[in-house]
DNA sequence: CCATTTATTGACAACGTTGTCAAATACTAG
DNA sequence: CTAGTATTTGACAACGTTGTCAATAAATGG
């Protein structure tokens, strides 16, 4: 590789007069400018940020340590938000995965510590409570779709009452007054705070509470993507003898099954029965016919979020929710 | 941060003896050396990489592009596959998104060759054609999921026309022999190849291929999503006197789209028709109902593959075809 | 043309490491 | 106890930069 000096000795004049060039320096006449850069040109020179960050103590480099973040569809927004302000900021992301510590944690920060990157971005790729590392706490860092027990980082996470309240207006809206609730498994935050927002909605709207009306799409041990929960979840649903005549599922993937359970009655969504979800998955949302309404997890928005705090040090320590976009398709809506 | 010189004067030995300390150097007395380590837990010392490799040349860093493939669903287990690997030889991945110059690929590439990156991965969201820029030349690069016009650089890239075969062959073996086929948007390549491989899997069973089998399921400006083609396409496909018993689908998308097709003419799938399909969208397959047998994209092997290719530099300038996995579930078998 | 001032350039140290080699210390044998 | 050897330690240079400051060259004014 190619050096400073080499430059130096082809333009014929000290290395440090390249140095200057190459950082704009003003104080360089024209002529030798025009020398040096030839020779920079000549040699293919390109300056080595390892020795220049030695001097000034800046590795221009920010860790993100990713829990599964970009195998999870989408939640690679989240990276790509927090590169864009990264970016603009002349900094560059080192990720590490840590997959159930097939990389363990500690090795991940430990390379991460040594190579001193500036700040630390800790995402997780769904919503929950993780432990911190002490050794975060040694560099600017801040948390992402998670949170920890003891609040000792700023913290980004989606705000999932928000969006259970959001998911359940947009059908009161449509005069719906017995709305059905297929939720996640309630081991995840995500379940719990949703029906909050649920309940929010209705007590908003003055309607009663109704515990039949919700019902658990997955059990607690399912294998990801078991279609015979929601099955079982509809039926429960439509047996009720006042009968729901819409329905909040607690993912994309609850509704395209739902769709499903309604095609078999001969009940048509859009007309028969109103639905909303959570996820904005893009290969099933819009896909769906009619097209889904759903709540999209703000991923870009918390990685943006989550780098511009570690940019703007003023303000400390705080959790902040980040609020879920309204997707609006057709399936919310009735037409007659 | 603290530095060797530090450790150094507080076990009152010279930097270079910390040195070997830290490196593990047995021509050190124990006595020195437990005197050392307790100054570096004391003072909580962490050796500075970039100054380490500035002695050794070696950045330790592997730079890898990627034209959205973290957006992309699953897409994200190539990073995965390749972290793994480069995790092994003691490499970090640092990750560059380029989504349409957003950050321009020219940046993207100064900024990793000024980190000195020991190599590059250039990984495209799908099959497709790109142009490999100079600069990749100056250091061990490979491609994944993308090719060069001008064979350069390894390349890395699904067996399409495998997955085409294969996906067809499943069909054969359950006795069809009216195999519809709703192709992609003939543009993508994977469209082509697939299609390629159906055909060879019809020849090697003696059946003559029918071009009124294969329709087309996306228009070539459609939206992402749009269910309209797929509708079409099935109906099309159910219209013609010698009826398709089984489809094969250009993605799970596809697939779920025509499940409804089906189910509205009181077809079911798994009784009346079998179908199989490509991609592996874990949100979808596995939750049709029977579950869907998809065609796998080796996106964990592909990443894998490249970052191998990059430690055995034995075998240079190949293209490497990396075979589809068949999953193997329930819709492409009929019970009755 | 000389004395100043100003613009341009270069020598050198430093950043935190490791490699080379020499110095110091400890051990062994006679 | 001494010489000789083996072990342990340290001084110094180097990696490729940039900051500090001094040295040189050019420009200005009288």
């Amino acid at each position: 590789m190619v050096s400073i000096k080499q430059v130096a000795k082809q333009a014929g004049v000290s290395f440090k007069t390249v140095s200057r060039v190459v950082n704009n320096d003003p104080n360089v006449r024209e002529e030798t400018r025009a020398r040096v850069q030839e020779a920079i040109a000549a040699l293919n020179y390109r300056p080595n940020r390892a020795a220049r960050m030695m001097r000034n103590q800046q590795s221009g480099v920010i860790g993100f340590i990713s829990d599964e973040v970009v195998t999870q569809p989408y939640a690679g927004d989240l990276l790509i938000g927090a590169q864009e302000v990264a970016s603009q900021h002349d900094k560059v992301l080192m990720v590490v995965n840590i997959e159930n510590d097939r990389i363990g944690r500690q090795r991940a920060i430990d390379m991460l510590l040594e190579r001193r990157v500036e700040a630390l971005v800790y995402a997780s790729y769904y919503h929950k409570e993780v432990q911190v590392p002490q050794e975060m706490l040694q560099v600017p860092s801040v948390l992402v779709n998670c949170y920890a027990e003891n609040e000792t980082l700023t913290t980004f996470i989606p705000d999932e009452v928000q969006a259970g309240y959001d998911a359940t207006r947009l059908l009161l809206e449509q005069g719906h007054k017995r709305i059905g609730h297929i939720t996640l498994n309630p081991d995840i935050i995500a379940a719990v705070k949703r029906l909050e927002g649920y309940r929010e909605a209705l007590a908003e709207a003055g309607i009663a509470y109704d515990p039949q009306l919700i019902v658990q799409g997955e059990s607690r041990f399912d294998e990801a993507g078991d279609s015979a929960s929601v099955e079982k979840a509809v039926a429960e649903l439509l047996k009720l003898t006042h009968q729901p005549t819409a329905f909040v599922c607690g993912k994309d993937e609850f509704a395209m099954q739902a769709y499903f359970e309604f095609a078999k009655r001969g009940l048509q969504v859009g007309r028969d029965i109103a639905v909303t979800s959570f996820d904005n998955q893009r290969m099933i949302a819009p896909g769906l016919s009619p097209g889904l309404t759903t709540m999209a997890l703000p991923h870009f928005e918390m990685g943006q979020a989550a780098m511009n705090s570690i940019f703007n040090q003023g303000d400390d320590m705080v959790t902040r929710l980040i609020p879920f976009s309204v997707i609006e398709r057709q399936s919310h809506l009735l037409k007659n």
